[in-house]
Order: C-alpha cells, then sequence, then structure tokens
DNA sequence: CATTAGCGCTACAGTTTTGTGACGGCGCTC
DNA sequence: GAGCGCCGTCACAAAACTGTAGCGCTAATG
C-alpha cells in the first residue's frame, strides 16, 4: 500500500493541517501529540516516515530519534525533523541528531511533499517506485494497471492492492491477519478467510493455464509472492 | 522522452520546490548547487532546458551562461534565469547575458511552466508541442481546437480544460480530487461527482459507437486517458 | 487408514461506485 | 427579456465489487 506516515506535533492546527495535506497527497497517516505517544505508535505501526517536531512535550523530538534509532524494529525508519527558525541549530544542519532531513517552519506543502520523496527514494528505494517488476508480471501504480507478458490483467480495487503489497514485499509470507491489516486498514474486521477468497480471485485473474503461479500458499502461516523460487 | 530541465539554484527549500513542481509537471529534473557543479552536468546530461540563478556561490549565473554559450555541445541550450527584485538590471532586461528568458523571483509555478514552455518552443519546436496528439485525437491549446480523425469536436470550456490535462499526463490516473484541483482549481469547492458528469460529456462528444473510448474509468480511484493500451 | 484442520472454489446477496438524463440557475447575446 | 450555452447537482439504474457461507479436496497427524 501507499507509504505510511507518521505525524508527531503537538501544535493542534499544524498537526491536522499535515495529516489532511499528507492524506491528499496519498500517505497513509497517523498521528502523535507527544513523544511518548509516538514512540509507542512507531513500534505498533512500523510508519514508512516519521515527521518530528523539533520541541515537544514530555519527550524532545531529538530524544525521540534517539530512541527511534536505537529500538531494533524503528532503526532504519527515515525521519524527517520539523524546526522553527532560530531553532536552526548547528546540531540540525549537521543532521546528527538522527534525522536525514530537516525543515524550517514555516514551509510549504510542496516543498516538504518534495522533501519526503526525496528521502524516501533515498532511504527505501522501491517505496515511491512507480512501477514495480517481478519476473514477466508488471504493476504501474500510477496508472493502475497490472500486465503479465503483454496481457493486460484487470483487478479489482481490493485485489490491486494486494497484489501491490505482496509486490512489494517479495519472498516473504504474511499472515491473514497481517494483510487484513495491510491492505484493508486496520480498523475494519472482516473475516480472516475472506482474504482467501481475494486471493483466489487474484490468482484467477493472473494465471493462464501454463504459467507459473506467483502466490504461495503457506500452508497454516499465510501467502506469499514468490516469482523466482519454487 | 520528456524535456529534460537542470536546475541551479543554491538556496536549498527553493531548489526542492522546484524539483518537485517540474517532476510534477511532467520534466525530468536534475539539480546542481552552484555554478561549477552545474557546467559539469550540463555537459555530461545535456538538458533540454537550464534554470539558473542570478546568485551562485563560486560561479554566478551570468558566468554559467556565457560557458554554456561557449561550448559547442551546449552552446543552444535554451537558459532561463531566476533573479530577485533589485537584481533586474539593464543587462538582464536586454537579455544580452546570453540567456533566453528570466522570471523575477517571487514568481508562481505557473508564471514559470508558462515561460518555460515559451521559451522551449521558440527555440526548440516539437519539445513543448501546443499541439497534443494522441491516437487520431488532436488538441491544439493555442487555437483552442480539437478534432479527431478529421471531424471537428466541439468542447465547452471545462471538457477543455479537462481534457487538456489528462493529455498531458497520458496513462496517468487521476482522482476526481485531483482533477478538481488541477482543472477546477483548488479554491473552488464542487462535488466530486461533478467530475463524473464532465467525464461523461466529455466522451458523449470525442467518441463515435464505433471508436474506442479514450479515456479509462479506473473504479474508486479516478480517470485516466490512454489511447494505446486497453 | 481414519481423522481433522486448512485451503480452494463457487454461489449469492448486499453494498459501493459509476453512467446518465433531467433540471434549475447563471451569464451573455441579440 | 427571450434564447442559448454551459454549469453543478440530484436521482435513479446499471454495473462492478465485496464479504460470507458452504462444500469438497488435500495435506498433516497419529
Amino acid at each position: 500500500m501507499n507509504p505510511h506516515v507518521l505525524v508527531v506535533e503537538d501544535e493542534d492546527a499544524l498537526a491536522t493541517l499535515l495529516q489532511y495535506n499528507l492524506e491528499k497527497e496519498g500517505y497513509q497517516v497517523s498521528a502523535a501529540g507527544d513523544g511518548e505517544e509516538a514512540l509507542i505508535m512507531a513500534e505498533e505501526e512500523t510508519p514508512d516516515l516519521v515527521l518530528v517536531d523539533w520541541m515537544l512535550p514530555k519527550v524532545s523530538g531529538i530524544e525521540v530519534c534517539r530512541r527511534l534509532r536505537s529500538r531494533q524494529e524503528t532503526a532504519n525508519v527515515p525521519i524527517i525533523m520539523l524546526t522553527a527558525r532560530g531553532e536552526e541549530t548547528d546540531r540540525v544542519r549537521g543532521l546528527d541528531t538522527g534525522a536525514d532531513d530537516y525543515i524550517v517552519k514555516p514551509f510549504s506543502m510542496t516543498e516538504l511533499f518534495a522533501r519526503i520523496r526525496a528521502v524516501l527514494r533515498r532511504i527505501r528505494p522501491g517505496l515511491a517506485e512507480d512501477v514495480i517488476k517481478a519476473g514477466d508480471i508488471t504493476m504501474d501504480r500510477v496508472a493502475h494497471r497490472v500486465k503479465r507478458a503483454e496481457r493486460e490483467i484487470h483487478l479489482g480495487p481490493t485485489e490491486f492492492r494486494l497484489l501491490d503489497y505482496l509486490m512489494q514485499h517479495p519472498g516473504r509470507v504474511f499472515s491473514r491477519e497481517q494483510l487484513l491489516d495491510a491492505v484493508w486498514g486496520s480498523d475494519v474486521y472482516v473475516e480472516a478467510r475472506t482474504v482467501d477468497v481475494h486471493v483466489g480471485r487474484l490468482r484467477k485473474a493472473l494465471n493462464t493455464k501454463e504459467e507459473r503461479d506467483p502466490i504461495r500458499t503457506v500452508r497454516s502461516a499465510g501467502y506469499s509472492f514468490d516469482v523466482s523460487g519454487g
């Protein structure tokens, strides 16, 4: 699915503004009001990028950075720091706070988007990629098209997102619950078996009789996308 | 491919802003932070247009101009100069710096795009098309005319802008909200479903019974202009 | 070999999304 | 001020998609 951004900002107006605009730009957004909350959410949700204000109640922005870095699961999550003019110390300029980039308030949304994209591209190539290929399967996320060996594949919205997510992490096995969280959203409740049905539909759309099924069923564990290995 | 623009700007915020917006408009963008870097990149990449700040560290904007002009490979590359108000000397006005146009900061992106198109049109007709063609559909942005297979198509202003925007980014899927922002303007409020109605009108005007509909509906995502694939 | 949990597949009823004709409003021209 | 073209919204029908249940098969388990 789309990149997931965690916004850590205590000033309510700015937080809402960020959330609104990021969502509009196509990001999935969570928001935390202070550093403590941020650390908990970061652990639970493993965002693709964290946007954190320098000045925060309870745990400061730098401290959030440091702790994110020190934890195994979040050590490599890219971080962009928000600072007000004047807070722009040498320490921030040098980015030895652990952040990957910083931006000075006030900033335009466009500029922020540009930075986010740049950082994502740098840290996680493939995440911001428009076209994903695996074997003879091509997925164009901008054109919303899937092709297999010159053949146009029509997918419903859910199957499209499902394939997108699986191709994003090839080889990795996901449980039905994980897939529901990632593809359907963590807030909806649907039966786990529903995943089976959509995997089935995806397979039917994707494969002809001659072709190898790229989706592997791992009994009592889940599914994974594997184009190479058997 | 799309025109390649080299941005030469030392101020980071403006550089990212330019890069982001140019990319979004469909240009391929490289960025250089100073004049020295710019000259190297210009030589390596042979851009279709150079956007250069007047004030630069190491080698000034004028100097960049001069050197680009003096080199065989880059002698004919169009150049647009960025100046701050006050730097707007007679020399810039007369453009005897070697630049083809200049623009005074602060400027709107729309204005910049217009200048870029104008310069490309003048210097390199064919790169900035006034006339966009896709399949048997021809759109003349200057004469405000649309033809399909020798048949004159009459469109209302909104449908014209809509088709223009879609054809400008063929293959790409836009949500109703994005289309509203781009075609109607980000400040007006209209129902998202209004886009459907205009797409419907556009289709009716564009297609006869025999012809393939160039506008693709992507369920729960939006619309895109696609003349080839499908 | 019998048992059983897990999975593939189909059918279907319910829901969401899209296409489209109709309508009233607004601005412009004659 | 009547006529015309264009616009935005609504309402309804059609189409596409979704989730769940159920049945039969298969692979593990003992």
